[in-house]
DNA sequence: GAAAATGTAGAAAACGTTTTCATAACTTTT
DNA sequence: AAAAGTTATGAAAACGTTTTCTACATTTTC
């Protein structure tokens, strides 16, 4: 069977030491690494047999220098803390993986000038494409990214533009979705926990959010609109003062789950009850949106086959590079409406599983 | 100000037009961007403001082709939707950015095999140093890296064998804690959800929990200790048959915060409160512990420390790079303990905040 | 004031690939 | 059988740095 020869601890062996192993030129020997025609093959055979005589590993930075591609894509996020971004990347990574590819990971905190240095330092490593995960709806630095034909995707988020390929959620039918779903239990005082205006998603969601109340003849109040606030602290205070309100509210709509916890948290502390005096809705359907003790209505998406898809429209720009342009992809994922225990669907009802409509 | 000239869509500029600019040789400009001695002062004012003129960058693949460095780490964990392993890894990614580092993030299910792999991959790929999140206590991909003296630095978990640099919990201690806790609120009946044994983690809680139980005189009972259920569904498995022995154990020390919140879910559907049928804790103080929903009693440590710490030994490794070789470093970080509802010390009173012992 | 030490700078080699170009050896066409 | 293609191969250039080696100019030492 002859194994590859382990040849510990020594230089690792190089083309060079390869092609003198098999008698030939180093160019033959990379000829027959790349798959490439034009070499005999007894020749191509004898070049097989010496790479894994040596264990021979082409070298990825030299490879890297002469322009061969670093086998490197870049991620960027928001905030790899949000389980949103944690499930989307490791599909991201898993998908880069099967591929031959391996990740960067960067984190912004939504912060413009991060991101913008983490793009710079991205391209001077030479990553081959990069996935951005947290641009703003006006944003610079992507923008400029998109226009230079640097293979790039965003996904979640997406500029006011349309400029470049991007895979994101219908933000706006799930958000619609899920105001018309408490629409139907009778809700009319319907309050929006919006994330920062600067947020595609959040910006589409509002839309939702109002469009589903324009539809059902219910006037648009802007003092149940509270925008801003996906950091956590933020958007307890923002959800105490709605819960404060008089008249109160019959219901809250979050921008995500993460923001939902914190309403259900500013709840329990104001000791209103949630479904009973309050009902409840996130955006992403995290995992433990599906606890027991939290049993979150919610939006969900397929989170994995978002970056999936990320990674392989990607890979399909990488390697098409300095080939056929195509034009940029939009792809819009459905939403999911998740019922849970938190709207009052099911008040009183022991729910076992999540009804999905 | 002169600023740094765009140069936008032209080719980067490379040391060579530098040098032309400046009237030098490549020589003299490397000596000027890697600070070292034997230039003028005037000869180094040239080349410095040609570089600014220029907006020159080195490009770090040729740098790293040469032997100076790709400036990237690799960062394996086993799963980067635990909030553990988020949040370590946005404070390595964070300190490693700081430094002037990239991150190559890879997931490894916790399969050795992938694992293998990955830390075959970022050799190749000429990483500088490796942070080992997942490693089990038998490893021989992770032993034969540390045995290469190739730089790394492992974090939660360690080998059996001690071997390597390496920044963990006290986890004996954590168990330990949170077990005598339970003792002194009156229980007996105490039982133990563990990971899998392969985990230091898991082993040494375990231990921390028997000597807790020793110190009370209590009998240890092995049909009280469910082992290997690190994945939500075997935990909640398992979580459901201890719960139906009889008598019910009064208490669940679980191994994790997520494992705990299998707990919660199991002990819901079968109608047992928490805490007031039985007491549960977790390990690892992840965000959604302190939700008003969840309130889950824990062992707190500080990851974002843990994460700093690593990156920090790892480029002390990586900087003294074939100079002084200093012994293995071995951080054992101090558990915090923080009490919550679930274990039922606060059964009845309204908790605000947390109270670390 | 000659010899030695030091400081400054450039030429060229090195890193490990891929790619271009040239050439030699065959085939096919006329 | 000569011309024209093909196909297989190697030599050498290229990628953009760092590093060594060498050379010259200056300063220090006796």
């Amino acid at each position: 069977m002859g194994r590859p020869a382990p040849r510990s601890g020594r230089r690792p062996a190089t083309i060079l030491d390869v092609a003198r192993r098999a008698s030939v030129s180093p160019a033959t020997v990379s000829r027959v690494l790349n798959r490439r025609p034009h070499v005999r093959p007894e020749v191509r055979a004898a070049v097989e047999r010496a790479v894994a005589a040596l264990g021979f590993r082409p070298n990825p930075v030299a490879r890297s220098l002469v322009g061969g591609g670093s086998r490197t894509l870049g991620l960027i996020v928001a905030d790899i803390t949000n389980p949103f971004y944690a499930e989307t990347a490791k599909a991201i990574v898993e998908t880069a993986r099967g591929r031959g590819y391996m990740v960067v990971l960067c984190n912004t905190d939504n912060l413009p000038r991060l991101q913008a240095e983490q793009i710079r330092m991205l391209r001077e490593q030479r990553v081959e494409g990069i996935i951005l995960g947290s641009v703003h709806r006006r944003d610079p630095a992507a923008e400029e990214l998109v226009a230079s034909r640097f293979p790039c995707v965003m996904y979640n988020r997406r500029l006011a533009s349309q400029a470049g390929t991007f895979v994101v959620l219908d933000n706006v039918r799930g958000a619609e979705e899920v105001t018309r779903h408490f629409i139907e239990l009778a809700h009319r005082r319907i309050a929006f926990l919006a994330g920062p205006p600067s947020f595609s998603t959040a910006a589409e969601r509002l839309t939702g959010y109002r469009r589903a109340l324009a539809h059902a003849g219910i006037p648009f109040d802007r003092r149940l609109v509270r925008q801003g606030q996906f950091k956590a602290e933020l958007a307890y205070q923002a959800a105490r003062e709605l819960l404060q309100q008089r008249p109160r509210p019959t219901a809250i709509v979050a921008g995500n789950d993460l923001t939902a916890l914190a309403v259900l948290d500013a709840a329990a502390h104001l000791g209103v009850r949630v479904p009973e005096d309050v009902g409840v809705s996130g955006f992403d359907d995290i995992e433990l949106a599906g606890s027991e003790r939290i049993q979150l209505t919610t939006v969900g998406q397929q989170k994995a086959e978002m970056g999936r898809l990320a990674v392989n429209y990607l890979l399909e720009l990488v390697e098409a590079r300095d080939g056929l342009r195509r034009d940029p992809i939009h792809h819009v994922l459905p939403p999911t409406l998740v019922v849970r225990r938190s709207c009052g669907a099911m008040a009183g009802a022991r729910v076992r599983r999540a009804a999905t409509l």
